[in-house]
DNA sequence: AGGTGATCATAT
DNA sequence: ATATGATCACCT
């Protein structure tokens, strides 16, 4: 899926392309787009995020930065059911497991990419064909201070466990609000991290997520 | 049923 | 391999 739309030039912009494909089902962007929705997402995971930054334009790329850098506003698509519940976790990044030392919150990549969040809930449950999913009213988030300092606390207790070696005993338990989850394409793939006594050491590739209860009361508190 | 660990597609 | 976009699917 290639890029066709150019990025917007303000957030004004932005949002008025939002919320002006709410209430189009996925199929109907699709086909406005002249592309073909698959039958269902397990071989096409990304692709209703995918369709959504065509349409609005995002430019990130696989750069590890904000979906529209110009405007400092992270894109998330968020699957939801009937009743606004959110059904899965929210991937941020990718977590830094070498060359750690001096990063702060403030530093991170998931401090700023969890800035402004424009999220794009979708229907997102399985009995509705792709197809026919609608796409909901957009909702643009900052965290609040009480939000942000829940995030600080959690990357700053899974950090500090990455950087003292102990990165294979995080599981995505440890949390509150942000975990760390395998982020791979499979559990073979294996990248530097840091071992015992600051040793070199290769493990699974991890990736920061939101938990749902989370992002729950995010939407919920905005809508 | 909910959540954790695993996985899929694609671009660089 | 690493980054993006995420959801799948198994286990408790």
């Amino acid at each position: 899926m290639k890029k066709s739309t150019q990025p917007p030039n303000t957030l004004e912009e932005l949002m008025m392309r939002a919320e002006a494909m709410a209430g189009l089902t996925l199929g109907q962007l699709a086909h406005h787009h002249q592309i073909q929705s698959p039958k269902d997402l397990k071989r096409h995971k990304g692709w209703v995020g995918q369709l959504i930054e065509l349409e609005l334009g995002a430019i990130a790329g696989s750069k590890p930065e904000q979906d529209f850098i110009h405007l400092g506003v992270e894109l998330k698509t968020i699957p939801v059911n009937q009743t606004g519940k959110v059904l899965e976790t929210t991937y941020v990044t990718v977590a830094p497991l070498s060359n750690i030392q001096g990063l702060t919150w403030e530093n991170s990549v998931v401090y700023h990419k969890l800035q402004n969040v424009l999220w794009i809930p979708v229907q997102g449950a399985r009995e509705i064909p792709l197809a026919e999913r609608q796409i909901g009213s957009p909702v643009l988030w900052s965290p609040s201070a009480e939000e942000e300092a829940l995030l600080k606390q959690d990357w700053e207790e899974i950090m500090e466990l990455i950087a003292i070696g102990k990165v294979e005993s995080i599981t995505a338990r440890h949390g509150e609000v942000l975990q760390l989850r395998p982020k791979a394409a499979n559990s073979q793939v294996l990248t530097q991290s840091i071992g015992h006594n600051g040793s070199r050491s290769q493990v699974n590739p991890r990736g920061f997520y939101l938990k749902t209860q989370f992002t729950q009361r995010i939407l919920s508190a905005l809508l």
